[in-house]
DNA sequence: TTCACCAACATAGTTAACCTAGTTGGCTTG
DNA sequence: CAAGCCAACTAGGTTAACTATGTTGGTGAA
């Protein structure tokens, strides 16, 4: 699949899952083959399908979950239309707060179950 | 320095470069260092230093000109105005790694203060 | 029936290795 | 001295292997 034009494979097989996406042949809450699948598919390699799907992931168009599978977002969830701008430093702003404060309480908890060994091994 | 908090290293690594940069600390049209010394100041395999700087590419943050150096590019002229598309992005990877976060935090929490550390094993 | 276990499959992350290709600076040779 | 070669850097792309972890369905025992 992957053509031999200048743009490497990850990016070609990201950029034709995106098409299918927004194109509506992969509509919203369907699951993306697997990524064996995948890589039969486009004749590419294990690692370059998940390079071409982290970066689907990345962009917010998907949501993989492990196990499971990568799913196809909501194009409402995924691309808010209209004028963001203003709220981007609101979110951003509560996202940094959130992120002080969780990363405080996970430490919080690492050091505090250090101790006694909860869920280590399987 | 990569450190153990759940959040993968390439994300922690691209954060950090990120907030160099916005953070003025790397001016627009200054190199990176270099992937090995990347690699070596945050102790992260090369890969996972690839993968961090692929993202601020992918982002537009960075420009990369082979055999040369990867480069910060200017906030203002990188991208087309009203793309806000790299920072949905990034923000939409940032909520969804706080939300993974704090369900394990969460977690911890229920099986440490209410149970034995059995931990429902399914 | 119900529970526990297990095999198969899924995403996700990491590492190492190899290759291509552009840049730079020094050294050799004409 | 000047031209060209070459070694040592650089980023970028690809592949393979391994680990961790989550999901699901089947199987067998209580």
């Amino acid at each position: 699949m992957v053509r031999n034009t200048g743009r490497p494979g990850y990016l070609q097989i990201a950029d034709d899952l995106r098409a299918q996406i927004q194109g509506g042949s992969l509509a919203p809450g369907t699951p993306l083959p697997s990524t064996a699948q995948l890589a039969d598919r486009y004749d590419a390699s294990l690692s370059v399908v998940k390079m071409a799907v982290g970066i689907l992931r990345n962009e917010g168009l998907v949501i993989g979950q492990q196990g499971k599978g990568v799913f196809v977002r909501d194009a409402d969830e995924e691309r808010p239309a209209g004028d963001e701008q203003a709220d981007l430093a609101e979110l951003r702003a509560t996202v940094r707060d959130l992120s002080v404060r969780l990363a405080k309480v996970e430490e919080q908890l690492a050091t505090s179950t250090s101790r006694r060994p909860g869920r280590s091994s399987r």
